[in-house]
DNA sequence: GCTTCATACTTGGTAATTCAAAGTTAGCAA
DNA sequence: TTGCTAACTTTGAATTACCAAGTATGAAGC
């Protein structure tokens, strides 16, 4: 039970976001927390070493994405879950758009392995910068400006 | 020049994709190249330490995310800077994603540092899901599945 | 020709992080 | 009291990151 504050000093909102999810497997914790994994045994199988998975589900919980969960099977003891807040689900842009660009640029050859879907009618979506009225606009005409809270330099 | 190989072995693209961009400074040294930074002295202002942006910048052309563009200033020896692929021009929405989990999640108060802007138009726009019809949908609705090119586990 | 200058890196030493494997803890059951 | 299971800790070696200083190249001025 150590210390590991994050500390959050960056004017830029990516910078901020990466001090937490920037960390190896982070990103990959929050993927398998996203297929319905909640047990530190099951987060194991995707191969990272016990300590730094007790490390990171700290990290995550302390930075809002996943929420501690008790939980009892029956005949065993009391133990905890790990489970997405609000913040956690509103990562999946995130993992949408990393996977979208792996799909295209480093592809398997096998077909990509996760898609998205609509599950009010199960039909495939996917990321686009839309404007204001929610309709998608052309990716290649978006450019990143400056906001209100950009430093000079 | 020592050979760094980046191997691609997972059946995640999302792992896949972190492979590249998931090393320290990797993201941020695209994020500067959005904002049209080219040389290795202007990555440099970024705080990272220059042998590990020798390394990443390495990294990011072999991935094919930056290339490598000789120029020449009046009077100065020929030089090299490094401009974004089409490849690294489609990471966008990935720095969209982050920038607007991080206003949302992690705010400094100060206000978006980073807003994204139809150049037609000069109009906002975010990042959503949209439909096949080109429409946003609730993104509380859509869900992570597994597509074709998942492994069973 | 020699020195100076600027940019783009290397190198060397140290600190921090990651890794694999083994060990620990807590409560339930036989 | 012993074994069992899930969830961690600990240990020590390997890798990676950091910082300061140094090198390489070629143009320009003297």
């Amino acid at each position: 039970m150590k210390a590991m504050a994050i500390p959050t000093n960056s004017r830029c909102s990516i910078a901020r976001s990466l001090e937490v999810l920037g960390q190896k497997w982070s990103l990959l914790i929050v993927r398998e927390a996203f297929r319905g994994r909640t047990r530190f045994a099951e987060f194991q199988k995707i191969g990272v070493p016990t300590d730094l998975l007790a490390s990171r589900l700290e990290s995550l919980v302390e930075a809002g994405i996943l929420a501690r969960r008790p939980y009892r099977e029956p005949g065993q003891r009391a133990r905890v879950e790990y489970v997405l807040t609000p913040a956690g689900e509103d990562l999946l842009p995130v993992l949408a758009a990393l996977s979208g660009w792996g799909d295209e640029y480093r592809p398997t050859g096998h077909g990509p392995a996760t898609i998205y879907v609509d599950t009010t009618d199960d039909r495939p979506v996917h990321l686009a910068f839309v404007d204001e009225d929610g309709h998608a606009v052309d990716p290649a005409k978006v450019a990143y400006r400056r906001g209100p809270g950009a430093l000079e330099d």
